[in-house]
DNA sequence: TCCCTGTGCTTACCGGGTAACCTCGTCCAT
DNA sequence: ATGGACGAGGTTACCCGGTAAGCACAGGGA
């Protein structure tokens, strides 16, 4: 839904055509998450078959000619008022998360620990240093802007780069993209201490069960610490309560 | 990939039929992603479709009747080397960190923030309620497991419960559980931190901006028209002087 | 002239995910 | 015995997110 959703975020502030809605989207995400132009159409088409946007009539006959400068012969999209209710509704709803995602890494490793002969330790290396890897790309990012877009999403996908900026505007959507990096610095760093905790967690349990004899690894002492050196990533400072 | 790489784990251990590798996914995981047994016969499919499964031949014609209690007249499946393959590779390979998945939570943001008329301190202060609450009954349910599944994904589907647990052998699928719940509230941990992160920098941002006279921070529109109407978004009434 | 590039759009296709449905066999009450 | 309830096991149709390939058209050089 993320994308639907930012597409009627999108017109919500004024009507646009396909292109338009990619080019916004990846303009204010910096280009992280790019947008399939494929994608767009349907889910646009989506949203008009639900009633929430309607094609701008195109000014074929008639009136066309007047003041308006009209000119684009291209299919123009925009909120009907139930999209408008969607939009609005959209803005004072939080994102659920009480029903979490498929998380590939949380499978991978329930299924990794409750599997006999999988070498769980080194999974969860190799884990942390792909992610350590992905969380330095990042903060590289963060301090070399790098003009933005490309770096991520390795796939290919012509670089545009280019001086598209319009000059002055869009510190904003610096800011955006700023805070988007942050989500992700902060998600890897989350990453990085579950492995942490993951490892000293199997550790204990693995000493346990070696030095009170086979008596069935106990289950869990509810709470325990959560050891990392806090690693320092720049500008991440932790503000809240810490994790526990 | 998830469920797939899953199935795949699952079938290394043994050949199962489809309500199996159902009930080992989620005993594993502590029933956090149920999985849909549609799902599981569709990608099983695929997965021998691709090479990776076959079906064990039924024991219907001769043999069957010999030692081993082959009785189940459903199908199970099993890996072929090609899967066997499969699966060491997937334990050798970390899940891929590089080209983020899309965070619905990152977008809105990134979106809210470029977004005129949005009341961005509103959007954070919602979502902070509600993942506070979700991470509240993580940690509820890490104190008090339950007998685990339930909780989690609201959707009915009836509970079973059930002491259908094999006495002794899954300590191991109790502490899976227990990871994963950890994965989850270290998720959450993040995503509050990261709320806070942001709506500091959005205070610092505007206090900038008033102090520094108007300076930056014009209109949005890089492209064309800007009806000075500001879309009127009704009910959207920007509580506080955060952005803008 | 021809070709390249960029914009705007369509289409076919795949995989994840859900719901509704079907078939047996067993158990139990009438 | 019969027939309903129920659970295990399985199939199917459908939706949505996402990708790739292609079409049409308009500048702009070499």
């Amino acid at each position: 839904m993320s994308v639907r959703n930012g597409l009627v975020a999108l017109l919500a502030e004024q009507p646009m055509h396909g292109y338009q809605l990619r080019q916004e989207f990846e303009r204010r995400t910096g280009g992280t998450w790019p947008l399939n132009i494929g994608q767009v159409y349907t889910t646009v088409h989506r949203l008009v078959r639900d009633g929430l946007v309607e094609p701008v009539p195109q000014g074929g006959t008639g009136s066309t000619d007047d003041a308006s400068e009209d000119d684009a012969p291209f299919e123009r999209f925009r909120l009907t008022d139930a999209g408008r209710a969607a939009a609005t509704s959209w803005w004072a709803t939080p994102v659920e998360r009480g029903a979490p995602a498929r998380d590939e890494l949380a499978i991978k490793l329930a299924l990794a620990v409750t599997s006999p002969g999988v070498d769980v330790r080194g999974v969860i290396q190799r884990q942390r240093t792909e992610t350590l890897r992905s969380l330095r790309d990042f903060t590289r990012l963060k301090v070399t802007p790098d003009h933005r877009r490309a770096a991520l999403a390795g796939g290919g996908q012509a670089g545009d780069v280019g001086p598209v900026d319009t000059p002055v505007a869009d510190a904003r959507a610096d800011l955006a993209w700023s805070l988007v990096l942050d989500s992700l610095i902060f998600g890897a760093e989350a990453e990085i201490r579950w492995l942490d905790h993951v490892e000293a967690r199997l550790a204990r349990a693995s000493h346990e069960a070696a030095t009170l004899g086979s008596a069935a690894v106990p289950a869990v002492p509810p709470t325990d610490a959560a050891p990392p050196g806090r690693l320092g990533v720049p500008g991440a400072a932790s503000a809240s309560g810490a994790d526990r």
